[in-house]
DNA sequence: TCTTTTCATTTGTATATACAAATATTAAAA
DNA sequence: TTTTAATATTTGTATATACAAATGAAAAGA
């Protein structure tokens, strides 16, 4: 059935999660070659990206709050692709060697799903509606 | 943090969830007054829409999964506002009493809700966002 | 220096959601 | 008619996420 049939949802809280949710599904296939959800991939990112960022930081950078950080972060531990260190009351998260050897998989995971959905969405279209949502998400505050 | 700055986190995944987030919120605040979390609100919406709909044609009209319409429900039966009734391998399910004498409480909050999010994102830029995101998720398929 | 406040993180608990398997029921095939 | 297949829903289990409370550590005030 189409969005647009549904006469009941029609609102931008319906929407928004529908669309989340199909955006959510593209990315779990994709990043399965790295035996990541997505999120996890997020955040695996984010860590080698910035070695040593401190757990707060990478909450605020992803828009989550600390005790999901936190959550995420005790899986990817478990699964040895980063650590925790704690100095006082700060946190700071390190990617393993592990994390590191995977970098260029994950890359490569990062450009199929941009040309997935390109593909699918358009290019610029794509491209366009990003900035929007970035721009829409920053009115709404946190 | 503006999603802008967030350079490891440029793609349509951490976007589409980012902004589902917010609104997510948004619309929690504004259903508190009826005591309903966002998803419980639009299921009995589409409930009250439409009496006796069947439990698999809720669910494609709110594109989620049957399981997570069948835990939804078991809540909404749990608070008294919608009755299952199982006839073979269907089930239709039906509003109360409760929940029909809620009927303008909720389209008040959906009122306000609208108006927030028209007032924060402008009005034109609203409807044309949610039509935009409409069929960027129809693109994306089930 | 000792106490209080503030701050960063973690834990306990709860919700939303999905997938896969189990159930139960109707329809189709033999 | 008996078996088999298809279908609708529910259950078991797992993940992502949040809020509020707990913990532990540093900073500020006395």
């Amino acid at each position: 059935m189409k969005t647009s049939e549904c006469k009941n949802c029609n609102c931008l809280y319906f929407s928004a999660n529908a669309f989340a949710r199909k955006v959510e599904k593209l990315a779990s296939e994709t990043w399965k070659k790295v035996g990541l959800a997505p999120s996890h991939a997020t955040l695996l990112g984010v860590v080698l990206a910035e070695p040593g960022l401190q757990a707060g930081q990478i909450a605020a950078q992803m828009q989550l709050t600390p005790s999901t950080i936190t959550r995420l972060l005790e899986k990817l531990e478990e699964k040895k692709l980063v650590i925790r260190n704690t100095d006082g009351k700060m946190t700071n998260v390190y990617p393993t060697q592990k994390a590191k050897d995977l970098k260029p998989l994950m890359k490569q995971c990062m450009d199929e799903f941009n040309e997935k959905y390109t593909k699918i969405l358009g290019k610029e279209e794509s491209k366009h509606f990003i900035q929007n949502m970035n721009i829409m998400a920053d009115k709404l505050g946190s």
